[in-house]
DNA sequence: GCCAACGTTGGC
DNA sequence: GCCAACGTTGGC
């Protein structure tokens, strides 16, 4: 089956592109998660090889600055067992975590960043679940969009 | 910094 | 199960 693709939001202040490059094998655990529709993507859907769109929110303006690969599937979000991690989640327990992650590669950055009113714009793009969905930090990306942004990013 | 949209919590 | 209160995300 042909690989699926994602885009995955972060605040570069938090974590972007600079420390996903500086990361050792530019390889990152995405950790952190705390929403359940964005848990069953990284839990239930995401595979290795997947291609991912990498977004930096809260940045002006906010856009997709390279694309990234799965190389580890779901497993379980070891900060929710941390005391001492914001991402501690004192529910959890560890037969039935409740939180996951995946571990992705960075890929490709992008010469040409592609914005969010760039990707409201473009009628291709205009459907994508990072216009319609508002607010998910994790959400699919279909074929063609991961085509049509790539391209753009590429100028 | 503001605030709209949205998700979660918890009382009933 | 409903829904008001509250917290967070994230664009601007």
């Amino acid at each position: 089956m042909a690989g699926r693709y994602w885009l995955l939001k972060s605040d570069p202040q938090t974590f972007g592109l600079e420390h996903l490059r500086r990361s050792s094998r530019r390889t990152t655990m995405w950790d952190g998660v705390r929403n359940y529709q964005a848990r069953n993507s990284l839990r239930d859907e995401m595979r290795v090889g997947d291609g991912v769109l990498f977004y930096h929110s809260q940045s002006a303006p906010p856009a997709v600055v390279a694309t990234a690969r799965v190389v580890r599937a779901g497993y379980p979000d070891p900060t929710q067992f941390d005391p001492r991690s914001p991402g501690y989640d004192p529910k959890a327990e560890r037969a039935t975590p409740r939180w996951y992650v995946v571990d992705i590669r960075l890929e490709e950055e992008l010469a040409h960043p592609v914005t969010l009113p760039e990707i409201r714009r473009r009628p291709e793009l205009a459907q994508m679940a990072l216009i319609r969905r508002g607010r998910l930090s994790v959400q699919p990306v279909t074929p063609a969009e991961w085509k049509a942004v790539v391209k753009l990013g590429r100028g």
